[in-house]
DNA sequence: ACAAAAACCTAGCACGATGGTAGGATTAAG
DNA sequence: CTTAATCCTACCATCGTGCTAGGTTTTTGT
């Protein structure tokens, strides 16, 4: 039950964009830097995130990324789903259904409906967020301490 | 955001021994018959379920494992904390705090807030629901169809 | 006493995803 | 025409997952 970096990147990259972005495209190294991220492994997700709709991208000197939607039209959800795929705790219970869906057993079946419940709320929670949210909180706070 | 097999092999391998226990231990090589899962993976999920209290080992010809406390007082949020460890879409809101807990950077701090209202909404899910739950549901529907 | 059935234990291992790096090609600003 | 950026593809080391194998102990039934 664990996020990979991709889901948690994305969203500090996005964040970060949401953030930056004010006066003209910001661009991946200036991510990298502030996030203390690779700029090469934020280049691969910043192109699934183009390619999903999320982030345009400005070629050549002094180009960069900006959102491609309003800040409070993009979810942590859509971010997670470009990255991560369709959100689903266990395969049977996707929210993309696949092929045919049936159970191996009776008992399969059974603990299906937990599954289900699960991800409900999973995608509950992440859908229910929007970047705009997490930038107000970011203003409000100030940020926290620096690593040690 | 996936349950690996150990959660859900361990869910199924609990319910059947909940459901098929009334009369003396369950071996693992039935639930593994019945549930289609190898039997010696599934020792390997029984040894940590028993070493965390929620099952009991009876050892010797006719033995078996039974459940260590009632069905309705074992949740599957137990049980998927015993094999996946501490509920934790990322490491910095986890159920059990580490050591220290400081963000690399203030972004991070940011969405930390998702983090933990996603894990709050899964321990939720998983907590709300126990082995006697899935029991009702399981006599009640009857099982599903077996697979094509 | 002995054979069978079971839990219990440990080591190992193939595979795939993860989390990158490397090196380039294209595009646009100055 | 140089520089800064996106864009693209291939590759790779490491680690967790999902097992298998092969044993040992313990208990029951004959």
């Amino acid at each position: 039950m664990k996020l990979s970096t991709k889901g948690r990147y994305g969203v500090m990259a996005m964040v970060d964009v949401a953030m930056n972005g004010d006066d003209g495209p910001v661009s991946l190294k200036a991510v990298a830097e502030r996030q203390g991220l690779s700029e090469s492994y934020l280049e691969q997700l910043a192109g699934s995130l183009r390619k999903a709709g999320l982030l345009t991208g400005i070629r050549g000197a002094q180009g960069g990324y900006t959102l491609a939607r309003e800040a409070g039209e993009i979810t942590v959800g859509d971010i997670i789903r470009v990255l991560e795929g369709p959100i689903a705790p266990v395969e049977c219970a996707s929210e993309e259904k696949g092929p045919v869906q049936h159970c191996a057993n009776s008992q399969g079946c059974v603990a299906k409906s937990v599954w289900v419940k699960l991800r409900d709320s999973i995608v509950k929670a992440l859908d229910s967020v929007s970047l705009a949210d997490l930038c107000d909180e970011a203003k409000q706070d100030g940020g926290c301490l620096p690593p040690v």
